[in-house]
DNA sequence: GACGGATCATTGAAAATGTCAACGATTGGT
DNA sequence: ACCAATCGTTGACATTTTCAATGATCCGTC
């Protein structure tokens, strides 16, 4: 689990193809959602169980659509998720505060004190999965994907 | 398909998870997902494969086992990216040099030529997704993203 | 030099995910 | 009041992921 453990670079990383940012961002993304999930397996959560939690959390108020697009997910997919968190009262739906269509969901009180520790242990994996990085590159990269998602 | 359009910050951007390490990865790579494949449409090729070709095309002989691994696949997923790489002439296996266990996948003078086609449709792919970034920018996200995976 | 455990590519099945079309309820514009 | 569009939801379908099992081959040990 030291650093030096994931510091073996492979020969195919010579490849032209280990410039490309698609791939980068693949690879790390992949190894990512490894220690992700088995860290949030304690809280019986998956990354996407835990990002729809976080944002519940967040004092947004999203939509299920808002979700939908943010995540990457198709709407239905959101259905599923919520429904397991609802079921674990974990979260719960209000109607939309403008619009009787739309969604809103929100955290109970139990689901606040579930994030607390998950987003813990995720700030713990995110520090590994950076621990090549200087505290200031982690933040540097942080601000490039950023601004690479919304200029 | 001007900066602009892809630029709208959505409302939930402004939520901690946006600063999420793994959630910007999985975001951009999403988004870098969709324009790669729609690009390689046209040579008839995904992301994955594209991926097995340009491999197959970098000198270095890889093996099956090495490109499941460089590219966070299961090696029985190799398997079926070269068979269809292999049935359209592209690509062809060769029995490892000192372990005839192994297979080694090499493309084909015409796996070449296309190959050369859908890197620079790639290519054009990656520079319009870091597009928002200037070019020392996107030179530092690379860099990055290499260092945290590889030290 | 033969044995035994490990590794390679391959197959196939099962589980998880992604994609898409359709639906009722509701909205907003005409 | 109507019509097109949007929201959450459901269900079907395709793709992807994951895993166990297999035959061939390698490597270290006796």
């Amino acid at each position: 689990m030291s650093v030096q453990d994931e510091a073996v670079v492979p020969r195919l990383a010579e490849a032209a193809i280990a410039d490309d940012v698609g791939l980068l961002l693949a690879k790390l993304h992949a190894a990512g959602s490894v220690l992700n999930n088995k860290a949030l397996a304690e809280f019986g959560l998956r990354e996407r169980s835990y990002s729809v939690l976080r944002l519940a959390c967040s004092g947004l108020e999203p939509t299920q659509r808002e979700l939908a697009e943010f995540l990457s997910l198709d709407p239905s997919q959101i259905v599923a998720l919520v429904d397991e968190l609802e079921g674990r009262g974990l979260v719960y739906r209000e109607q939309g505060r403008t619009d009787r269509r739309q969604k809103i969901v929100l955290a109970t009180p139990e689901g606040e004190r579930l994030h607390a520790g998950a987003s813990a242990a995720i700030a713990a994996c995110e520090h590994e999965q950076l621990a090549a990085l200087t505290d200031a590159e982690a933040a540097t990269l942080r601000k490039l994907l950023r601004k690479a998602l919304w200029a």
